[in-house]
DNA sequence: TCTGGGGTCCTGGGACTT
DNA sequence: TCTGAAGTCCCAGGACCC
């Protein structure tokens, strides 16, 4: 398989090019910036908000390249990110508006290339082993037009990368970000990507990482040269295997077209902890609302669940979760609501929480997808 | 002083059945 | 009747990703 890996940059207006923009925080409208303006594009760089003096909870959702030089980026506090970088412009948040481009450029890909998995709001997977010219250079010349094709229609620059399989094609596409092109072929493993950390592999987050360290390994390359059975005594069979697998820059992960979702989820983080006694009224209501809210999305997608949750994150950051299977599947508000409260009876409700969540799991298909898209 | 929201997948333990 | 093994389901938590 020859896979292609985009990533799309969503920030598309021109006046904040090459300016440290950070974007998150807690959900606000764009209105509340500064009045209501037609569109983000027609606000003058100077009336935007800085990060200076930011208080409040909420992280960064993502950052442009200027900002990430001052070690600002994605899950980071924005009161520590406004200490590091001051200066920077704060945008909200808004999802409708990304839903809204995401469905406009992979209508774009999927016109020059059918086979895409889609990976979330920003970022895709292609496979153009069958696509006409999809060999030219690589696949350079392809990868060009996919990115000329989506800047012409939306503005939008993406980062590509092209390998002979996801793992590789992801890594790949973060060579030369913003706007890049890399190519890597197989035989560039020992170059280019042995050398790297590896934390550059999707798949290694910071605990394996911290592991791999422990184990006086830091680059893909030392990680490859490990002996498989000594990796596999380290993390367990399977991700000791794999570890090995990905070393090497094997992948035979196939492209995934199609899926069914495993489980819808609603939950929020209040401005303050709560605590279940005093803040009982607050808490009631909000727990109605995201059960309410998780029904509606239950619905509009056309599923029902079988299994109910709740996920509390405490005050000390610890996360507990409960759930209960129910008999039959269901949409119900009401149903999700008392099912919700008899598992959050089972959980330590003596200390102030910060987050509050319900989800629904087992899913099964009903007959009244309202979405189109 | 911090650390969102919405997901997936994996692991491991306990209950239950065969 | 008791015990142990194996399979399955449910539940909880952890790691990771976008």
């Amino acid at each position: 398989m020859d896979a292609f890996y985009a990533s799309v940059e969503l920030l598309r207006y021109p006046q904040l090019k090459g300016l440290p923009v950070v974007i998150g925080g807690r959900r606000r409208s764009v209105d509340e910036l500064n009045g209501p303006w037609p569109s983000l594009a027609d606000i003058p760089v100077g009336v935007f908000p800085k990060l200076s003096g930011y208080t409040g909870r909420g992280v960064i959702t993502t950052a442009t390249y200027a900002a990430r030089q001052f070690g600002v980026g994605s899950a980071m506090g924005l009161m520590k990110a406004a200490k590091r970088c001051p200066d920077a412009i704060l945008l909200p948040v808004d999802f409708d508006e990304y839903r809204k481009y995401s469905r406009q450029f992979k209508a774009i890909i999927t016109d020059i290339v059918p086979l895409m998995e889609d990976r979330g709001v920003d970022e895709v997977y292609l496979d153009f082993t069958e696509v006409p010219g999809g060999q030219r250079e690589g696949g350079r010349v392809l990868a060009r037009l996919i990115q000329k094709s989506i800047f012409e229609a939306t503005g939008l620059t993406c980062s590509v990368g092209v390998a002979p399989n996801k793992l590789l094609a992801k890594m790949a596409s973060e060579f030369n970000k913003p706007n890049g092109l890399s190519v890597v072929f197989e035989e560039d493993l020992q170059t280019k990507i042995w050398p790297l950390s590896c934390r550059k592999i999707n798949g290694i987050g910071p605990k394996t990482d911290e592991k791999l360290s422990a184990a006086g390994i830091h680059t893909i390359g030392e990680l490859a040269a490990r002996d498989p059975f000594e990796l596999q005594q380290l993390f367990g069979q399977n991700q000791g295997r794999w570890l090995h697998q990905v070393a090497w820059g094997r992948d035979d992960r196939p492209l995934v077209t199609e899926s069914e979702p495993v489980s819808l989820s609603r939950e929020t983080t209040f401005e303050r902890d709560l605590h279940a006694q005093h803040d009982k009224a607050e808490l009631g209501a909000l727990f109605t609302r995201l059960c309410e809210r998780l029904a509606g999305d239950l619905t509009r997608k056309g599923y029902a669940g079988r299994t109910i949750g709740v996920k509390l994150r405490y005050d000390d950051f610890r996360s507990v979760t409960r759930d209960q299977t129910l008999p039959v599947a269901t949409v119900d508000p009401a149903l999700i609501r008392r099912t919700a409260g008899l598992c959050l009876n089972r959980v330590d409700l003596t200390r102030r929480f910060r987050l509050l969540g319900v989800r629904v799991g087992n899913l099964e298909k009903t007959n009244f997808n309202q979405e189109t898209t």
